[in-house]
DNA sequence: ACGTTGACCTATA
DNA sequence: GTATAGGCCAACG
């Protein structure tokens, strides 16, 4: 495994529960501004990982669920969200302005 | 080996 | 405000 994937996952785990972050902020956290497709992979790949990846919590810039059918089911994705208090409508997170974590500002 | 695709983002128009 | 274009780089066929 690269470090790229390494880092994708150490910060995705490191997200507190009932909060989200976007891929972006991942990639420029780690670097790979302008790169952030790779963490979209990363997360593909976070299947197969050893370790369980809350991939639930990261969610596009504009706070939408695109990756929820990467999941068993469509609606998994939102019940783990909904199960952590994270309101989900219409494949989108609410309130996502607050929720959001980032990891540029929270890990600083 | 090459072309296409994709859990995205930013910038123009 | 939506729409389209370009860039990014790894995996897949």
């Amino acid at each position: 495994m690269s470090d790229f994937y390494q880092n994708v996952y150490a910060v995705v785990r490191l997200i507190p529960s009932g909060r989200v972050t976007s891929y972006g902020a991942i990639a420029r956290y780690l670097g790979s501004s302008g790169s952030s497709r790779m963490v979209g992979w990363a997360m593909n790949l976070s299947h197969n990982q050893p370790i369980y990846v809350p991939a639930h919590r990261v969610v596009n810039r504009n706070g939408l669920l695109t990756g929820k059918i990467h999941f068993g089911t469509p609606d998994q994705m939102e019940e783990l969200l909904e199960n952590e208090g994270v309101h989900v409508e219409d494949d989108k997170v609410l309130g996502f302005d607050t929720l959001l974590w980032d990891p540029i500002i929270e890990l600083r």
